[in-house]
RNA sequence: GUCCUCGUAGCUCAGCUGGAUAGAGCACUGGAUUCCUAAUCCAGAGGUCACAGGUUCGAAUCCUGUCGGGGACACCA
């Protein structure tokens, strides 16, 4: 529809404008400021640079009308014009909203170790990257979605070591002293018990065993992360394994000498990031040989960039803002274009509980699982909640309130929206396609608000995904949403004399809302 | 200490690539049901957009500074 527009104006005016939306609808639908940054070039007012504009615009058939009105020029979309993108969208909704954007795009996200079930902060990263996902192919952008193993280096010795110091308390029954940074909770002891079976408890008598323990703990893990991200309905294209890219060190790290990014320091071998954009160099390589963690992330990135894809995107944990700069230096030395990648970062998810503060630790095992919470309340309702908030900023809530099943939950206020529509089909004893080609002829102020609405959900999918503000979806889906419960409480529909038409209206809207949170990864409801 | 980020209604947050009278939900007050589901709707109240300067036709939005909250500053991952 705006696509429309924009090539509509832009006969008559041969330059670029800004088109948007006037804060009151009354106004009209769609607005442009043009006149302003024109009048100092013309050396004449707004107002009068806006009606000599408007003139142009007397003829056309996709406008009621054009008005000037305090410099800024309003354009009203007329009835036929609306009718006629209705019709077609209704006949298409699998193409509804559909972009035709090219490229390919490698979006890595979660990426959580795997040495523990996923908990709420991990949840919200999961939930993002994958409506950022779902937004993207629609779009029609060629994306792909990877998760990042990191499966070689210590916290998988620890998790070994945890598993089975835990087996020897809770099933030798062994006095043990669990020390502070060791993997706790509830978990281990379930994995211990799970090993004793697997294993036979004599596992737990000798330390030999703990690489076994880690190995097959790792294993579990990533089942069970696998398992907790398919409960909030999100799945992956590819895992990489952080332990397998290992292989490649040697070469990669020849590749960064080559491209002089290296030098040794100490007995150790540094990368100069600082030169890039880092505060200071990083190490790589320490003095026993074994490489840091960093050189896993190098490894990958090489392996990711070789891959030739046009756009890559990480979603990170904001503690790793710090990380985004040398993880740039290293793609540049490979030789590649850094800004290529584009780091999102998930800000933490503070919890309450019953308004005090709930600190979280990954560790210590007090956390919250994401899947006690998927459990609770529903996978729909967690997603809702995360994609509610920008990414960026720090969230909120409460745990009791997030428990709650009412109407201050928002998604209840829309999913109704959406049965009441199938609702009035069914006593009307009629389906969408029965009143797709009905005519709308002339529409009524309300009707024509609620109808232009249903339609921006393409512009709000374009711009939530591009400025990577998903929130912008859920807030387009309540607007939308209230608008016609305003509508449903204002207008008789099933029984009018304008029956099918005020059905055809309901219909979009449904769609709209259907297509929406299906892109949020939530399935629209047909009754409540 | 350095860097990043945030500060908008009682609460949780939108709005920020400068545009018209700063919004929503929750909570609060009052009202609507012989009629398609009242899980809804209508009305009301609620604001020094942290503070001070600057940029310009115009600033919640951009710039500088101050104050306040949070985060990052590993040879851990």
């Amino acid at each position: 529809m705006k696509k429309r527009v924009i090539e509509t104006i832009s006969k008559e005016i041969d330059r670029d404008f800004v088109l948007e939306k006037p804060k009151d609808p009354t106004l009209g639908h769609y607005a442009t400021p043009l006149a302003f940054s024109l009048a100092k070039e013309l050396k004449k007012s707004p107002m009068i640079i806006a009606q000599e504009l408007c003139e142009k615009f007397n003829d056309c058939e996709i406008f009621d009308s054009v008005e000037a009105v305090k410099g800024f020029i309003n354009f009203k979309l007329s009835d036929t014009f609306l009718d006629e993108i209705v019709t077609e969208a209704l006949k298409n909704e699998s193409e509804f909203a559909k972009g035709n954007y090219e490229g390919s795009i490698l979006l890595e996200y979660v990426s959580a170790n795997p040495t523990g079930p996923l908990h709420i902060g991990h949840a919200r990263g999961a939930v993002f990257g994958d409506a950022l996902y779902r937004f993207a192919k629609h779009l029609g952008y060629d994306i792909e979605s990877e998760y990042y193993i990191n499966d070689a280096g210590n916290q998988i010795y620890l998790l070994g070591l945890s598993i089975y110091l835990a087996g020897r308390e809770h099933i030798l029954g062994y006095a043990v002293d669990m020390p502070e940074e060791y993997y706790r909770g509830e978990y281990i002891v379930e994995l211990a018990r799970d090993a004793a079976k697997v294993f036979g408890s004599e596992v737990f008598e000798d330390e030999k065993h703990i690489e076994k323990l880690s190995n097959w703990g790792k294993d579990e893990m990533m089942k069970l992360i696998q398992q907790n991200l398919k409960d909030a309905n999100i799945e992956f294209d590819h895992f990489v394994s952080e332990k397998s890219l290992y292989e490649r060190w040697d070469e990669v790290l020849e590749k960064l000498k080559a491209g002089n990014a290296i030098y040794e320091k100490d007995g150790k071998l540094w990368l100069k990031s600082s030169e890039y954009g880092d505060e200071k160099d990083r190490v790589v390589v320490r003095e026993d040989g074994r490489a840091t963690y960093l050189a896993g992330d190098i490894i990958y990135h090489d392996d990711k960039f070789s891959r030739a894809f046009d756009y890559y995107i990480n979603i990170w944990g904001a503690d790793h803002h710090g990380y985004i700069a040398r993880v740039k230096a290293a793609i540049h030395y490979l030789g590649y274009y850094e800004s290529k990648l584009e780091v999102i970062l998930s800000q933490m998810v503070s919890l309450l509980k019953g308004g005090e503060p709930y600190k979280m630790s990954k560790r210590a095992g007090n956390f919250i699982l994401m899947s006690e919470v998927v459990d609770e309340i529903g996978s729909d309702a967690l997603r809702f909640v995360f994609l509610s908030k920008k990414s960026d900023t720090h969230l909120e809530f409460d745990v009791d309130i997030f428990k709650e099943q009412d109407s201050s939950n928002p998604i209840f206020y829309i999913q109704y929206a959406h049965a009441r529509v199938n609702q009035l089909f069914q006593k009307a004893q009629k389906e969408p396609k029965d009143v797709i080609d009905t005519p709308l002829g002339e529409l009524n102020e309300d009707s024509k608000n609620l109808l232009f609405s249903a339609l921006l959900l393409p512009e709000v999918l374009d711009d939530a995904f591009h400025s990577r503000g998903l929130q912008k979806m859920p807030e387009y889906l309540k607007s939308l949403a209230s608008l016609y419960h305003q509508f449903y409480n204002k207008y008789k529909i099933v029984g009018s004399e304008n029956e099918d038409k005020l059905l055809k209206i309901s219909a979009m809207v449904a769609m709209s809302i259907r297509v929406g949170l299906g892109l949020m990864g939530i399935e629209a409801k047909e009754r409540m």
